[in-house]
DNA sequence: ACGGATCCATCATTGGATCCAG
DNA sequence: CTGGATCCAATGATGGATCCGT
C-alpha cells in the first residue's frame, strides 16, 4: 500500500468570490440529483424532512461551521441560508436566524448580538419549487449584507422585541412585533421550556423562541439587496 | 374494550423501610437472571457494559430519579449506589459520587454541596463477584448515612480539594488528595474539556472531574456503617 | 397567509460506573 | 492497586428549517 498517494480534497472556498461562484454553479441543479450525488437521503414525508435541504446545500458548498461556530463558513464569516421560493421568486416561508436567549433579554443589544453577527454577511440560496412535492431546483445565489437603513431597522426591531421580553412580557409577546425581524416559538414541541423574565424580577418558564426574518423582507432583498419594504408585516 | 380494568402498578416504595425490604429481597439473585426478567441486555464485553448493572438495579427497585433529580428515589431523598465487591465483601472499585464544577470551586462549600445532598442517605447494594466474568449476584443491601465524624472528614476533604482547584491548581491536582473523598477525571475521553480557574484569575481548559469515595472507605462502612478508617488512602 | 407549533440530526452533558497501564 | 482514562444510554441544546390551523 505504501507509495499510493491519497488525493487530498481541499473543499473549502478561499474567499467570497470563490464561494459565490460555487453557489452559482449549483443553479439549475435538481435537489434530488444533488442528494443522490452527495449520498444524502431526502425521501420521506415532507414533515419528516424539514431542514434536510439546508444540510444538503451546506455539504455541497463545503460549509465547515457545523459545530458551535457562529458562521457556516467560519473563515469567511459568511452564513448560508437556503430559502424556499415559488416560481416567481417569492419566499414561501420566513427564515430562522438564531435562538433568542430570553433570560438575557434585558442586557441584549443589537450591536453585540449573535443575530447581527449572523446577518452581517449571508449567502442566500433560493430553492425553487411550488408547494406539494413538485421537483425542486437550486436558484441563483446572492451574497448580501444589510444596508445601513436595513440595519437601523433591525436594531429598532431588536430593541422592541427584547425590551418587551426584559419587561417580563414574554407571554404577551407575539409574532406581530417587529417590521423585518420577528420572534416566534422554536423548540422540538410544546412541552419544552426555558427561563424568561417574569413580572417584578421573577422568572417564568416559557417556550423557547427564535428570531426570524419575515418572508416579505427576504422576498424584497432577493429582488433588490438594498430594498426597504414599507409593509414587511 | 370498555370495562376492562387496567391494573395500575404502583411501583414506588412508600418509605425507607419498604425500600430496604425490596432491596433485601433481591439478595442472592443472579444479576443475569434479573436482567432477563426485566428485559435488560447485559451481554457484551465488560468494557462495553460499564454502568449497566447500576441501571438494572435502579429499575428493579423502581428508582424515579433518572431525569435531573438529585436523588434516585426523589420522594425519599435516597441515593442508590451499586458497588462491586469480591467474595469477602471488599469493594473492587471506588464509587463515583457526582460531577465537580471546577469553575465554581472558589464558592463551593460542603454544607450546600450536591455531594453532601447525595451522600446524606445512600442505599448501598453490593454486587458480589470475582474479577473476570464469573457469575455476579446481588448482596445484602444497607441503608447508610454518614456519622458526624465521617461527615466532618468529608467536609475537610471537600475543602482541601476545592481549595486547591480554586487556587488555580487544577493541573497539579491528583487523586491523592483527600482521605475519604478524592477527585478524579470523569469524561467520555481525554479530549473533553471544561473551564477551570487558572493562575491569577485566568481560566484554563481542563478535563472534567468527579468526586469519588475511596474503596477502602466504602469497604469499611459496608462492614460497620460508623467506621472511620485511619488509612483510607 | 401568518403566527404558533413542530420535526430531524448531531453534539454536548449527565448519570450509571468500570477499565487498565504502570 | 490505584489514579488516570474511558464506555454507554438517555436527555437536553443547537442548528437546519417547514408544517399547518385559524
Amino acid at each position: 500500500m505504501m507509495g499510493e498517494s491519497i488525493p487530498v480534497k481541499l473543499d473549502r472556498a478561499a474567499d467570497e468570490s470563490e464561494l459565490l461562484s460555487r453557489a452559482r454553479g449549483l443553479a439549475g441543479e435538481s435537489v434530488a440529483t444533488l442528494a443522490i450525488r452527495l449520498g444524502v437521503a431526502l425521501e420521506g414525508e415532507a414533515v419528516r424532512t424539514k431542514g434536510k435541504v439546508g444540510t444538503l446545500i451546506e455539504r455541497a458548498l463545503g460549509a465547515d461551521g457545523g459545530c458551535a461556530a457562529t458562521w457556516d463558513f467560519s473563515a469567511l464569516r459568511v452564513e448560508l441560508k437556503t430559502i424556499p421560493v415559488d416560481s416567481r421568486g417569492q419566499p414561501r416561508e420566513s427564515t430562522f436566524v438564531c435562538a433568542a436567549s430570553l433570560i438575557d433579554a434585558e442586557r441584549a443589544e443589537w450591536a453585540t448580538s449573535w443575530a447581527r453577527a449572523k446577518l452581517s454577511r449571508v449567502l442566500w440560496v433560493p430553492i425553487v419549487g411550488d408547494s406539494k412535492g413538485g421537483e425542486r431546483r437550486v436558484g441563483d445565489a446572492i451574497l448580501w449584507s444589510p444596508s445601513a437603513a436595513q440595519e437601523r431597522q433591525f436594531a429598532d426591531d431588536f430593541d422592541d422585541i427584547f425590551g418587551r421580553i426584559g419587561f417580563g412580557d414574554i407571554e404577551a409577546m407575539s409574532g406581530h412585533v417587529g417590521r423585518f425581524l420577528q420572534l416566534r416559538p422554536k423548540g422540538a414541541h410544546g412541552r419544552v421550556r426555558t427561563l424568561s423574565p417574569g413580572a417584578e424580577g421573577t422568572l417564568v418558564a416559557a417556550m423557547p423562541r427564535g428570531l426570524y426574518l419575515r418572508a416579505r423582507f427576504t422576498g424584497a432583498i432577493l429582488r433588490d439587496p438594498m430594498a426597504f419594504p414599507d409593509d414587511a408585516r
